[in-house]
DNA sequence: TCCAATTCTGAAATTATTCTCATTTTTGAC
DNA sequence: GTCAAAAATGAGAATAATTTCAGAATTGGA
């Protein structure tokens, strides 16, 4: 086995000792396998098998499948969210950060669809993957409304459906067509409050900024 | 065990001879278990216990879960949608349609929460199902576009991100406010393009339809 | 009421998965 | 290169869930 195309945690580990790379390998394992099989249908040893490791290997590491999604999952969200929020930190426009956010988070799943898949069941079953993912949402929902372009109330229902219009484009559209991406963009637009001529304007130029890129 | 509330597939049974009486009992409980413990986390084992019936006697009936969660999903798909339904025909307003629609189907999930959510967890894994629920939903989205009340492409994204709204209903606010079924059915208007000002106007004119009848 | 047909039962066989730990192998500091 | 510490191994014990089926119980039509 082991043949991931993604490296996230190994890569996090080159150099440094035995126990690290080992625990990075489980790690990307498990991204792999909880994508394909569901957190539910995976078996320990599925995870060990695709790590190439010993069957008992995985109890020098972690007592339950719990702990191992608590790990890759919050790993993920950390990588994710970082890299996102790193390239937008000049962006102020509440709408473009919005837009763009969507856009890049989905472009992350055309390149690495099992990423999303895990990120998202961890934010279902973990509560600490969950606070870490709202986090940022929130932050700039909230800009959008002090900046009058969005007209809606931001509460927890609100911040949960915007995260549920992402995991429906990876579930009906797995391959993340551009079409998908830019639906979706505009949908999340609409849910906050904005027309659909004028989110269609927004997605634009913000899908537009990320080609140049 | 034995303690459901609900007793949906035993009141469709009364009557009728005693395989089809014990069916119901297995179906009835299968929607608490599912219900409790989601559809992988649940065991053959618990259902036939909540059934009181002998661990055995699921075999006479069905091959797998599988087969089991078909006929409980499809049989609440059928109940539900044809119940709202009836209750609509002589309505012909898309707006107000999908918003009584939407606010009917979350007041069925206040009652009977097990419902909605074994009814979702069908439509996610059971494609037969998934048709059963989509087909009215589309019928009022592409009427609502007729009339020009609705701004958007109606397309099996669409159709999804609708339902995923009643889904983070269900999962946000499990005791299903009023508060939360009017913000759900606001939501859903602006997905299909309304202004947020022209969604609260018809949900607040169809919630008020509710409380009369 | 009777009794053949139907349905239910639950102990036990089978299959699946987790978890342990004595032993072997590998690591990396010196 | 040496060697003590660290890590990995994998067979098998423990646990868990599914599935079967011969016999017991119940049903309901006559």
């Amino acid at each position: 086995m082991n043949s991931s195309a993604h490296q996230l945690f190994r890569q996090q580990t080159i150099g440094k000792k035995k126990r690290e790379r080992t625990r990075g390998a489980l790690l990307d394992s498990a991204i792999s396998v909880f994508a394909n099989k569901g957190y539910e249908g995976t078996r320990i040893s599925d995870i060990t098998a695709h790590a190439d490791v010993a069957n008992g290997t995985f109890y020098n590491y972690y007592q339950d499948k719990d702990q191992l999604l608590h790990d890759v999952a919050l790993g993920l969200a950390v990588e994710i969210t970082g890299r996102i929020n790193e390239e937008m930190s000049d962006v102020t426009h509440a709408p473009t950060r919005v837009a763009l956010a969507t856009a890049k988070l989905l472009r992350t799943s055309r390149k690495e669809p099992e990423w999303l898949d895990v990120l998202l069941q961890g934010a279902f079953i973990v509560p600490e993957v969950q606070s870490a993912t709202i986090q940022y949402l929130r932050q700039d929902l909230e800009m959008g409304v002090d900046q009058g372009e969005f007209n809606v109330d931001i509460d927890l229902l609100l911040v949960n459906q915007f995260i549920s219009l992402i995991r429906v484009a990876a579930l009906v559209d797995p391959t993340m067509s551009d079409e998908t991406i830019e639906n979706t963009c505009e949908a999340v637009l609409r849910l906050v409050g904005m027309s659909t001529a004028n989110a269609k304007t927004q997605v634009t130029a913000a899908c537009e900024s990320l080609l140049e890129a």
